[in-house]
RNA sequence: GGUUCGGUAGCUCAGCUGGAUAGAGCAACAGCCUUCUAAGCUGUGGGUCUUGGGUUCGAAUCCCAACCGAAUCACCA
């Protein structure tokens, strides 16, 4: 049962006896009538004005006539100008309420063997510090897009590039053998990942301290401040010593491997963590250390092929002027790997792992340029999927006074940020007072699903690609367009499926299409059933905005009707059926959506 | 400068495969808790959809140009 297709095929059926007019039904678009006028579904027929010969009001009354004749469908029709609004009959919302409710994951496909295989790759993150707002968006977008490409029928392989080698980890390294105590997670009480970044940002400020001292050195030796800031940079020991450990850790040096491991595996729980409380997680992860070797070796086979160019010096290029970008290089002159060397060894590695029909990268938009090149790169390399792989490219997250910069302390924490959404919903909850009964556990699952919720939501409902302004203040406020006004429209309906329960109301498998419905039931029905459209939808443009803002109009449309119906003391039991179904059916969609964003929902709050 | 992306209410954002009088939330103001959870509902005020052209029955939406903003154009990742 699906109105809107049976309604344009009829439309078709129409258009060609009518006035011989040939067009799919997939072509006839019905849009939504408006709410100031009366109808549920509009035909704009200005398009076939040619065919009809005939004004726009007399052509929409002829086809509006014709349509009218299927009584189990339209029940009557009305014409603005060139609109023809069609009033569908109550029996079919009914018909249709019953189809998606015998439905239990209406909307959603569910994948075979034969479906295509996506990898997405999101997360990676660096080792040396922990996970900062940036990276929570990054996260809550790779997750609801996985999932948003689950629900339509493809295979998923989530996978996460851990960026575990580099001068970056070196200086953490070197930060923590120099100015520690030999400081682990256990005896400091820190979370792994933090750990590493204190050690970072010591080995950072250390390093500024040098340069500066290093810099006047040099002025009063009489060079430029110019000149003078240069050769300190160059002259550094302490990033000397950051690069010399680096190229121990090339090397093999036992003793760097070790500690390498040692702090690494620190961050990992801490990043498991992390991510376990965020809800994220992945199928696959693999490691830079891993595969940075590989690209390497690819990159001179590529070479011996001729797809690349040598220069001089011994670095490797690839010349992409021909498509109009620049030369990008692939390998230094020394002969090491570059970031883009290190993404063609993982792409193999993971051709070699999987038949990926379809490879998305969720990284931010300051790496469209990488990816372009990528793109180019893997098809020159002969990766069928590379010209098509995907950059989920996403915004910024900025905050009121401008960007997150670490240099100013205004980077905000992955792990506080959720604590402090989570006492927030604690501290809201506690002064409404309605869950005095629960027990601490049930109230602080509550907080939690409901601070996260927040949280999420805040992140996922702004269009991916835009750049998104996070207000520490404003952002904690769970009134209107947020994820608790869903979870709490939600938990009412639990509440009032619930007490029918207590109450003895049955719900009846399937409602009798005889029942006397209001218009706003109506509108309500058909609200749901644009939810299959709405996922497909999210599909093709892997937008999880998509579906969060059809959640909310969902909700806030149910709330208007539940201040409009008494359900428990509706007398006409038939009546009062078909709201129960209806309500039931709005929280399993609602639900099923704000799953889709990885965000849970509350039974009671 | 080249490339890419953005500019919609005071603020944060929807709407963008062209359709009727451009929508929410926040903030402001006025109402609604003996009635299924007030994290809610109702109402009021708030807009030359950056600007200028073009395409057409019709443009916030498509095309061109200008202006403004962001990102990027490293032997960093």
């Amino acid at each position: 049962m699906n109105i809107e297709l049976t309604l344009a095929t009829a439309v078709a059926e129409a258009l060609q006896t009518l006035y011989s007019l040939e067009v799919a039904p997939q072509e006839v678009v019905l849009q939504k009538t408006k709410r100031e006028f009366e109808g549920h579904l509009t035909l704009v027929v200005f398009p076939y004005l040619r065919a009809s010969r005939l004004s726009p009001e007399a052509t929409a009354q002829q086809i509006g006539e014709r349509l009218a004749e299927r009584r189990d469908l339209v029940s009557g029709f009305n014409v603005v100008k060139g609109f023809l609004n069609l009033t569908i009959a109550p029996s079919a919302w009914i018909a249709l309420l019953n189809t998606i409710a015998e439905d239990k994951e209406f909307g959603v496909k569910t994948a075979t063997e034969s479906s295509p295989l996506v990898m997405i790759e999101y997360s990676s993150p660096n080792t040396n510090k922990p996970l900062h707002l940036g990276h929570v968006r990054n996260n809550l977008l790779g997750w609801a897009v996985a999932q948003i490409a689950a629900a339509n029928g493809n295979r998923v392989v989530k996978t996460n590039i851990v960026n575990d080698r580099g001068i970056h980890i070196c200086k953490s390294m070197l930060a923590w053998q120099k100015f520690g105590n030999g400081e682990t997670p256990e005896s400091s009480g820190k979370k792994g990942d933090h750990l590493i970044g204190d050690y970072y940002v010591a080995f950072d400020k250390a390093y500024r301290a040098e340069l500066k001292d290093l810099q006047a050195q040099f002025v009063a030796e009489g060079l430029s401040e110019e000149a003078a800031k240069e050769r300190a940079e160059a002259e550094s020991p302490l990033m000397q010593e950051a690069r010399e450990m680096l190229r121990k850790w090339e090397q093999g040096d036992a003793e760097v491997r070790q500690l390498w491991q040692t702090m690494n595996q620190w961050v990992y729980a801490g990043f498991d963590e992390t991510y376990k409380k965020m809800g994220v997680g992945f199928d696959k992860i693999y490691y830079e250390s891993d595969t940075y070797l590989v690209g390497r070796e690819f990159v001179l086979e590529g070479l011996k092929k001729g797809l690349f160019e040598r220069h001089e010096d011994g670095s490797v290029w690839a010349d992409f002027t021909a498509e109009g970008l620049d030369q990008k290089l692939l390998l230094r002159s020394d002969g090491t790997s570059v970031y883009m060397t290190q993404d063609i060894g993982t792409a193999k590695l993971r051709y070699d792992d999987y038949n990926i029909d379809k490879m998305v990268y969720v990284v931010g938009n300051e790496q469209n340029y990488h990816f372009q090149v990528l793109a180019l790169l893997l098809d020159r390399l002969g990766f069928e999927w590379g010209k098509n792989l995907m950059h989920f490219s996403y915004g910024m997250v900025e905050l009121p006074n401008g960007k997150m910069k670490s240099r100013e302390g205004t980077v905000v924490d992955a792990d506080d940020l959720m604590e402090e959404m989570i006492a927030q919903a604690r501290a809201v909850m506690d002064e409404a007072g309605k869950t005095a009964d629960m027990s601490e556990a049930e109230k602080q699952e509550v907080a939690r699903v409901v601070g996260l919720g927040a949280l999420k939501y805040f992140l996922l409902k702004v269009d991916a690609r835009k750049n998104m302004q996070f207000n520490p203040e404003e952002s904690v406020d769970f009134n209107g367009n947020t994820g608790p006004f869903i979870q709490y429209t939600y938990a009412r309906i639990q509440s009032i499926l619930r007490k029918a329960g207590e109450a003895g109301i049955a719900l009846p498998e399937t409602l009798p299409t005889d029942i006397e419905i209001s218009a706003k039931e109506e509108a309500l029905v058909q609200r749901l059933s644009e939810f299959a459209t709405v996922v497909a939808q999210a599909g093709v443009d892997y937008s999880p905005s998509i579906i969060a803002n059809y959640c909310y109009e969902l909700v806030k449309e149910y709330n208007q009707f539940y201040h409009d119906f008494s359900i428990l003391r509706e007398e006409d039991i038939r009546k009062q059926q078909f709201r129960l179904v209806l309500s039931q059916n709005v929280a399993k969609i609602v639900r099923t959506g704000m799953n889709l964003l990885g965000i849970e929902m509350p039974e009671r709050m």
